[in-house]
DNA sequence: TTCCTTTGTAATCGAGTGTTTAATAAGTAA
DNA sequence: TTACTTATTAAACACTCGATTACAAAGGAA
């Protein structure tokens, strides 16, 4: 004999902010760590606790949740805040401190760098949000050039960490190591 | 009245060479230019002008497929057979004078990070076929970190190149740009 | 209470994927 | 020709994915 169609009771916890919240959060980790491609709606929904119908809700579709934490993990200020004349020596260190799967923005590029619609919105938003405020910090003679050897520097190193885990750039780097991305990081804002 | 089942006749023209050479042919454009994950094995077949089907049956399946094409295109002698005093200078010439597209291995890496399985593959690959010769061609003290610079520069000055297709690193670089990149390669070898 | 809006749930849809299968054409040797 | 193997095809399978739908629960206002 069939159920009755009735459902049984489920008990609910009502929270907007949390919820919304939660799934950002939660998205902004997966993206970072499996990318865009690989980071499911279900997963980040379970990520989060939350229902996956609540992301569509919430955020529209999945690319304008990427772009949402995307968003929301982009903070340049940790490189026009530093001083000047010690830049490079603050980014290198905070690069090789900074966690593999911490989820800040370039593991999101670097891993989602294969979906195009994924691609299109970083590019915009890192045009609009990373490359102009930095080429206005840097000031000087072809900002264009060298904020653009900046970003790549920075993010071949990141793609070697996150695609080729061996180990020079994985646990803590020699001296010369460290040395010589300083360097590298300096000349290319005093230049 | 139904049509009987039998099939209209179909010419085919046969060669296995051939169909297996345009498949890998196809495979290493695609897999360059879209990646691993949007490179779906209709686009590739379409491209060689073969049947879907002829993959799994000559390649096993698309990972392996893959891995062929990544083999393939895999040439360090580009690296390790120039004047090694103009190390630096023959490198950034090449890099500028790439097309973005073309099917090398970097673009393969670069749009495919976003798959675990091809990641997997990539690394063994690098890793063997990569890795090990440069260090022994390095030499000298630290080859294994001087080998993850060199790869970590090249690799994020295509990345930005594929990912942020802005002036600085699109079309002809100024001569300070490519100074630039030449001398940082070349302190890697000599260090 | 009653009514209405908001928030959350379960189920399903439709499109896309890599892969497999059965059948047909082509090639080869007897 | 005939028989047999190889190469190729069309179709379908099994699965995943993001998105949608209808409905139930929660909360507030009257």
């Amino acid at each position: 004999m069939p159920l009755p169609p009735t459902r049984p009771p489920t008990i609910r916890e009502q929270n907007v902010d949390r919820t919304k919240h939660a799934i950002l959060r939660a998205a902004q980790t997966l993206f970072a760590t499996r990318g865009y491609a690989e980071a499911g709606v279900r997963d980040i929904a379970a990520s989060a606790g939350v229902n996956p119908a609540l992301i569509a809700r919430y955020y529209g579709s999945k690319l304008e949740l990427f772009e949402a934490a995307l968003e929301s993990s982009l903070d340049v200020s940790m490189f026009t805040s530093v001083d000047r004349t010690r830049f490079g020596e603050q980014v290198a260190s905070a690069f090789f401190e900074t966690r593999p799967d911490a989820a800040s923005v370039i593991p999101m590029l670097v891993f989602s760098a294969g979906d195009s619609q994924a691609r299109q919105v970083t590019l915009r938003l890192l045009a609009r949000k990373a490359v102009q405020p930095l080429e206005s910090w840097f000031g000087g003679p072809q900002a264009d050039e060298r904020v653009a050897q900046l970003i790549a520097v920075i993010t071949g190193f990141y793609t070697y960490r996150l695609m080729l885990p061996l180990e020079p750039l994985r646990g803590d780097p020699s001296e010369t190591m460290r040395d010589w991305l300083a360097r590298t990081l300096q000349e290319i804002v005093d230049r």
